[in-house]
DNA sequence: TAACATCATCGTATTATTGCGATAAATTAA
DNA sequence: TTAATTTATCGCAATAATACGATGATGTTA
């Protein structure tokens, strides 16, 4: 039996990680509002956003975290973007994994 | 301000939804594993994943209701595939939330 | 300096997820 | 009928996610 296999691929692993991060209609909210302003300041999003300042920061933070984001001090404020890179990383991996069946 | 607004949009919360459904690497590798054998049985995925045969099945109950899966009995056994109109769903709302930036 | 503006972090409460063993349900085989 | 097989569900424990208000940190403006 396969039981004692090493548990997951690497890309298994990263997919699911980036998933996890798409799992929140905020989240999703978030990453579409800064494809569109290409970038912009955390008072933006907490004003389209029906949640708490606090809340939106901790969803900013799990972006980052996951690699979707970055952001950048531009004193008093932080201007965020997409991390282009990742976030292209990320669509080749949801990619192949949609690729698979058709 | 538009924080009376509509929380989100059907879209976002549907790309949530099947994000949240593919945010564990178990369920990656059984939705990998059912798109190469088409479709089999629950024991066949219960012999290839390191946990319980309950945990498998709670992993299989969620892919179900996300939609990703359907089940058939067929005694004593269950077999399962891929609902392929839901995951045609899943694909397009994905292709279309990473097209946007490209 | 003092007040303000912006954002992150802390502490907390609530709920959801994950995993397990035990058990139930349904069917088949002896 | 009894035993075995297969899968789902239950109950539990541990951990993670979500949201909030309050506070802290940092830099700006008066």
């Amino acid at each position: 039996m396969a039981k004692q296999r090493l548990p997951y691929t690497e890309d298994q692993e990263r997919l699911a990680r980036y998933a996890k991060a798409l799992a929140h209609p905020a989240r999703i909210y978030i990453l579409q509002f800064l494809e569109r302003q290409c970038a912009c300041y955390v008072g933006n999003i907490v004003d389209e956003l029906p949640m708490a300042q606090s809340s939106v920061s901790q969803h900013l933070k799990e972006l980052k975290e996951a690699g979707f984001i970055q952001g950048a001090v531009d004193p008093p404020r932080v201007k965020y973007c997409i991390n282009r890179e990742q976030w292209l990383e990320a669509q080749a991996l949801f990619a192949a994994f949609f690729g698979q069946g058709e």
